[in-house]
DNA sequence: GATGTTATGTTATAGTATAACAACTTATAC
DNA sequence: GTATAAGTTGTTATACTATAACATAACATC
């Protein structure tokens, strides 16, 4: 639990709980789907979830090497990969950064609430925004199959608190 | 209007209108705003244009570079960046580019639809997305900034015709 | 025409992601 | 048990996207 502290600060509730519920998850997960959780994949996904933060690709890797293994990128992207079409983390696009997810299982289109003072990312799974993105596409025949919803702006912790970094 | 043969096929509208029209409202909003319009910037709004596809940094500077300007990344990054703040073109975050805005004016927030056959972009602009987003952020006491809203899928045109690239 | 402001030129570099091919592991069948 | 196939990781090189930092030029206003 080698956190910064401003991330410790941060963290209003038992963050390891977190961590340690979505590891079981994703074990769970891929011993149904017969996906295999390889030792680096898992580290990776830890690695996601040790803040709620997203963290990029070259974070996630940089950490990998301190740990003594000695990866390249397409390492990580690949463990990425496997997570992502797992439904365990999310990518957020204006970030270029990756997160865990809320609540795993099927491959599934969250939003994800950005915070720009804190960086933290929240993640909302309010079917009737899908709803109505669906509605209003189908109204002119497209036909989705994914969907990008990214909120920037300032969560309620941050508005009512001026000491974050 | 050197466009590639797929292009032509897939416009089904005269765009050459679209760009001039385009290119007279940015003419009318930064005269309104006090904003320069300069060649480059310019020339970089109507190669956004120039295709419902969304165009890459480095595209368009290629595009330039073929016409004798002499400029580097900075140069288009900073045009770009131009018309963003004047809400002249939207960045389309999960493809990296950039496309031109169908309702220019004052900085606003649309919806993308992303065809992943033809690569075109369509705009919507449909408050009721806007508001629902913005009550479910509003409810855990978010404040927003900014929405990024991009759908990806296959366009009405694509699903009933197959000869697309 | 001096001054402040805005825009562009230029060089270098940071940050993100993938192609291509080699080597190794694991599971399964024979 | 070893041959085979499938999946995973290692490795090198490179492509793509974006910005920092500082110099120069154009423009507007007085």
């Amino acid at each position: 639990m080698a956190e910064h502290p401003t991330d410790q600060a941060l963290e209003t509730h038992d963050h390891h709980h977190c961590i340690v519920a979505a590891m079981s998850e994703a074990e769970r997960i891929c011993r149904e789907r017969k996906g295999r959780l390889t030792k680096q994949r898992k580290r990776a996904l830890e690695l996601v979830w040790k803040s709620h933060k997203p963290v990029g690709a070259y974070a996630i890797l940089e950490q990998l090497r301190n740990e003594g293994f000695n990866g390249a990128p397409p390492t990580v992207y690949r463990a990425l990969d496997f997570l992502l079409e797992h439904g365990l983390i999310h990518r957020i696009e204006c970030l270029n950064a990756y997160t865990g997810c809320a609540h795993p299982g099927n491959r599934h289109t969250g939003q994800f609430l950005i915070c720009s003072r804190c960086q933290r990312v929240a993640e909302l799974d309010d079917t009737n925004i899908n709803k109505i993105i669906t509605k209003s596409a189908q109204s002119i025949g497209f036909k989705i199959n994914s969907q990008v919803v990214e909120i920037n702006g300032v969560c309620h912790q941050c508005q009512t608190q001026s000491n974050n970094g």
